[in-house]
Formats: structure tokens, C-alpha cells, sequence
DNA sequence: TTTAATAGTGAACATTTGTTTACTTATTAT
DNA sequence: ATAATAAGTAAACAAATGTTCACTATTAAA
């Protein structure tokens, strides 16, 4: 027996989280069997034994509805992230404007990055042919560095606008992905000009 | 019955909230009678109902071990939920295939609805006209009932699609965002066929 | 007093759940 | 090819758990 676990190992295992997390009890080896679609109970019988032989669940004899979850720090709490959702980007960035705030929404740390970011809702339809909406809500997260290709929020004298970035010889070139649109350029040393962030996700309601 | 708890109820009620913190799972009904010291089953098994007509308590059918513990609002909980990200809509659905998870995804709760919902990764191009993208995370709302215009993910013959549903006379009209593709269009009575749900809104990392 | 609500006992009974055995199938390493 | 491991099926059995019934005791309200 090996000390890793098989994927069929870890799906099980993984199943036995999310059933905890979602009903706050444990399952039972049918409902396992259920989630599986398999017909018998024995293979994840077998497999419950091997995890907990390797110590990553526990149990209390022949207990129904007993298995315990071993490692598991905590999670929840480091998993989400509460972003505020704006309705413009305003002057005086990058200290966000409450202002504007429209709400608040829970997101998947795993989107929300590590720096600083918040989620904003779009205006217009610059950025149609990217397959963004007017409406859609854009998780920004605050950086200055950005790269050739990059979908940015930018700051041009206190208006903010949603553009595709890049960066040519002595000029920033802003395109809008709308063919009835035309680009901005700005001057190397423009003075009124900033980025914002860059979008890293998009968020849209039906 | 009054809406009061007398100090009975209340002790047990505790005696619940105790086990589940102390053991990770919820107390069977002989284990709660031992606490208390008490010979008979009936006793406790009166009380519980008692608490769960008073909103105390929820409990899934006869299952055993499945007391959860209703209030204690800690708000973290109740605003976000955690939905597991499949790759593909498998044949068996609605119970879900655990087979092709992905993994798992917090979402507030403002987004994922009441009902049962899961995230599905959207593969192909069919629907680029409704900026729908492949590699996009689409929210699942489960449901049979959907209206004309609303984009579903369908199971025809086992095989699963998003398209656009279109109620005709005397058949279904499913149609796919992308003008380089044909409608599928399914008979009333067509055996294999099935709605698996209404796509309530779309999650895209860039 | 009578009645209703609460709490309890003992003894069944019904279901759910855990466990085991015997056999099959794939895959992988020797 | 052979053996070992992982995973699965089907069927049965044992134990745990939920539920119900009939009856008793206490207390507070009508």
C-alpha cells in the first residue's frame, strides 16, 4: 500500500468533504456508492477502509454516519472573500471610491487573487467583440503592471474605461475589442493617466 | 404548543449542539437518551419532533444521524454556497455524477438560487452569438420548467448541450447562439430527452 | 375536577447502515 | 505469462438506528 492516494481514492475522500460541508453530517457508505453510481457497496467499503488505514479518515466502531475528517484546516474562512461591487471606477483611484458601492459579493478566493481587487460593473459595450456585456461585472484586481494584450481599467482624466492594453514604442495604445470604436493613444508622459487593474474574471447574471 | 422551549427541549437542544461540536456528527436518538440518563427511546424521539415542528431542528427522512442544527445564523454560511464544477453533464442526471467533478467552487449565494445548482464547463463554440465562450463556467439552476428564450442545458440521447430553448407547436426548438450551426429540433414525445436545467449565469477567468 | 400538554417506560417493529464473502475485470509491475 | 493491486458486482447477514404503540406520572390551566 502505497502512502498516496489513488484518484479514485481522492475523489472518495473528497466526496466525504463535501458532504459534510453541505448537509453537516457525514455520509453513509450507500449514499457514497449513490454518488458514484455504483450498484454495490463493498468497493467503497474498500476504499473507506484503505482511507483510513492511511489515516485520513476516522471512524467509531460500526457507528452509522461516524466518519470523521482528519487534516481539513478550517477552509471556509480562507476559501471566500468578500469584494465590494462598484458601479463606476472614479477619480482618485487607487483608493477605491465607496461611494459608488452597489454591494457586496462573496467570491472563491481562488478568483479574487491575492492583491487587492474588486468587481465592477461594465457600461457600454466597448468590449463586445471579447464577448463582454453591457452589464457583465468584471473582477478587477489593483496592479500597475500589465502586459501587451492585457484587458485593463484605465484611468484617463478621472473617465475610466474598459480596454484592451498595449503598450507601443513611445505610446500606450487602449482598444476597445468593438469594430465601431476607434483606439486611444496616450502620450508616454501624459500626466492625467493610470491603470487601475487588470480584469481577471468576469461575472455575468442571466 | 407554545412557541417557547421548555427546559427540557432547551437541555436537549443543547445536548445536540454539544454532541455535533464535540464528535463532528449529530447524536442517534438512543446515544441522547443515555445523556440523559433515560431507559426509553420514545421520550427523546418525542422531544426532537417537538423541536424540529419548532424550527429548532431539520432532519432528513429516517435517516440515521441526520439531525442538523437550524439557527445559529452565522451569516458566512447562509451567503455563500458551494457548488461542484463538473466537466460534463453525464447520462443519470439529476443525481449528479460525482465521476466527472472537477472540483468545487464558493459561490454567494445570490448567484447560485435556492434550488439545487452545480457549474458546468462549457465546451464548443455553439453559443458564441450569446457571448457564451468555450472554457466558461456556466451556473446551473436544476429545473424542468423553463420558458422561451431561456438558454438550457439539454439531454438529447445522452448526450448533453446548451442551446437556446424554443417552445413550438408541436415540438422543441433548440437553438444553438453560433450561425454556423443548425437547430435541433425534438418531437413532443421524443423518449430521450430531458431538461436538466436553466443557465443562471456565467463565470469566466481570464 | 377535568383536560391538555409534557415527559417518561417497555417492548416491539421497520429501515438504514456497516460489514463480509465470493467472484469478476483492468491495469501495472515482475 | 504471472502475480499483485485497485476497483467493482451481487448477495447476504449483523448491528445500529428511527419509529410507533400502549400505558403511566406530573403539572398547569380551564
Amino acid at each position: 500500500m502505497s502512502t498516496q492516494l489513488t484518484p479514485k481514492q481522492e475523489k472518495v475522500l473528497q466526496a466525504v468533504r463535501d458532504f459534510q460541508a453541505q448537509n453537516g453530517f457525514p455520509p453513509t457508505v450507500r449514499e457514497l456508492a449513490e454518488m458514484f453510481g455504483q450498484s454495490s457497496t463493498a468497493g467503497i467499503h474498500k476504499i473507506l477502509q484503505i482511507l483510513r488505514e492511511k489515516g485520513h479518515l476516522v471512524k467509531d466502531g460500526r457507528k452509522s454516519r461516524s466518519l470523521g475528517i482528519v487534516d481539513q484546516g478550517d477552509l471556509h474562512e480562507d476559501r471566500v472573500r468578500s469584494l465590494p461591487i462598484l458601479g463606476q471606477v472614479q477619480a482618485g483611484m487607487p483608493q477605491l471610491a465607496y461611494e459608488e458601492k452597489e454591494g457586496d459579493m462573496f467570491i472563491d478566493s481562488e478568483w479574487a487573487g491575492p492583491s487587492e481587487s474588486f468587481l465592477l460593473r461594465v457600461r457600454g459595450h466597448s468590449m463586445i467583440d471579447a464577448d463582454i456585456r453591457d452589464g457583465d461585472i468584471l473582477v478587477v484586481r489593483q496592479t500597475q503592471t500589465c502586459r501587451n494584450g492585457d484587458i485593463v481599467i484605465a484611468l484617463l482624466d478621472d473617465e475610466a474605461t474598459v480596454k484592451r492594453f498595449y503598450k507601443e514604442h513611445d505610446r500606450i495604445r487602449l482598444q476597445p475589442e468593438n469594430p465601431n470604436m476607434q483606439p486611444i493613444y496616450v502620450e508616454r508622459d501624459y500626466p492625467n493617466f493610470h491603470i487601475i487593474g487588470i480584469v481577471s474574471g468576469l461575472l455575468r447574471k442571466f
